[in-house]
Parts: structure tokens; C-alpha cells; sequence
DNA sequence: TTGACACATTCCTATATGGGTATATGTTTT
DNA sequence: AAAACATATACCCATATAGGAATGTGTCAA
């Protein structure tokens, strides 16, 4: 099996660095292809095809204006990703940091002290 | 050019959703390999070699253990993820989704007003 | 020493990619 | 209608995978 499709998921199409600056432009407000094509310097179909995997997740929304199409943020499809990470956080906040490094030191001395499994 | 290695970030090491299921399960604590194989039912070299991508991106660090090898969770190495994801938290939360109408909604005044760039 | 155990690595294959080039589709302007 | 413009799609290629099978490496036990 190869690795899962881009679309698989919002985690799999925001693993590329330059889909994630589209989203940062569009953080700012609406804009037409165009518009990612010059403030990112990338070819005109590169931005539609990271566009298409974008849409396909639901990380952004078209609309049709003219022969523009003008693309939007949809933020919360980044949810998954915010939920998952934050459970992390508190291992790296610096006042858990101290924490465990008390903790670690107590597991040490249980498990030198006799107890075999955890 | 191909996919980027999975190795590259922490952004393409999280995209499978197999090291998502390791990190969890060392988010409880240190454990060798060979818990890791029993608790996710995966093959044992497969899990290695996802050991093996989260290490490279210092998701997780080793320990020798007489013959077993005994992983931990480094979870400082998300804070790129939680940092970006964090910006974008105000996107979707109810009370600024509730803001952004009235927000569009102005813009949309404002454009069928005459002014033409943005 | 020999064997059992715990992991890591190597080799294989099918697959989906990012980027480039060329072209198709649809819209506005002349 | 024809040309210019804005996007999307099709096709090509080199590359890096995830998973499976087999094998290598290092440690402990008998």
C-alpha cells in the first residue's frame, strides 16, 4: 500500500508546506486564484490542484464570480487537528515540564525499590 | 518531484494515521516495542518503521532497556502544529462565527457600494 | 555455545504524489 | 464572432511511500 491520499484527510492535506500558505493568504479574506498565484510565485495549475485537494477536504469553499473563481477559508475543518494536538499540550508547557521531571523521578525510585512492572 | 519524505516535518510524520495511534498510546507512558505491536495489532517491523519516522522527527526518543528498546513521547515537538492550528482557532469558535457575519456582511455592502480593488 | 527473545533493517510492489507542459472550459471584451 | 482572460484538467515523470516477507543484530538464558 502507498501512503494514504491527500484528500484522505485534513492531516494529510495540510502536510504540504504550500497548501498551508494558500490557507494563510486566505486567513486574511476571499481571494481569486489569481491573486495565490502571484503572492505565492507558483504556477497557475499547481495553485488550482492544491486548491482542488483543499475543497475536497473541506478547507475551503468556491464561488463563482465572473470568470473568477473566488476561494475562502473554511477554518473549522482544521478542528480534527486543533483537538488532537491540544491533547498534547500540556507536555510541553513549561510548568508541566518541572512537574515531570518530579514525576519521572519518582517512577525511577519505585522501580529501582523493587516493583517489576508498571 | 514526489510527496515530501515523511521524515521532513512533524506536519507529514503526523499525516499516518498509525504513528497518531503510537503517539497515543506512548502519551500514557514509556513503553518497549513489542507493547506497541500487541496494542495496535500491527506487524512488529511495521511498527518499528514508524518508530523509526516519528524519531527522525523527535516525536519520540529511545532508551535501551537490556534487550527491549523503550519509547517515550517527546510532545514538545508538536508545538509547530498546535501553533499554526492555534491561529486559526478564532475561525471557527461560535462567538466569532457570529461576529464574521456581521463582518461579511459589511464587505458585501461595502463592495456593491462602488469600490472596485481590495 | 546454542537457542530464544526483542527489534531493526533490507528488499519487494503498488500506488499516489508535486511539479511541469499543454490543453480544455467558461466568461468577458472588442 | 473572435480574441483575451481566468481556471481547471489531462498527461507525463521521478520519487517516496505503507505494508509484507525475510533476514540481520544484539541481549539474555540454559
Amino acid at each position: 500500500m502507498a501512503r494514504a491520499a491527500t484528500t484522505a484527510d485534513v492531516f494529510n492535506a495540510v502536510a504540504e508546506p504550500r497548501r498551508r500558505q494558500i490557507l494563510d493568504v486566505l486567513a486574511v479574506g476571499e481571494r481569486p486564484v489569481n491573486d495565490l498565484v502571484v503572492q505565492l510565485g507558483l504556477a497557475q495549475p499547481l495553485v488550482s490542484k492544491h486548491l482542488r485537494v483543499l475543497r475536497e477536504v473541506g478547507l475551503v469553499e468556491v464561488r463563482d464570480e465572473g470568470r473568477q473563481r473566488m476561494y475562502r477559508l473554511n477554518g473549522r475543518s482544521l478542528k480534527p487537528i486543533h483537538d488532537w494536538v491540544q491533547s498534547y499540550e500540556r507536555t510541553w508547557t513549561e510548568r508541566f515540564d518541572r512537574l515531570d521531571v518530579v514525576l519521572d523521578d519518582l517512577i525511577e525510585k519505585e522501580q529501582g525499590d523493587g516493583r517489576s512492572d508498571e
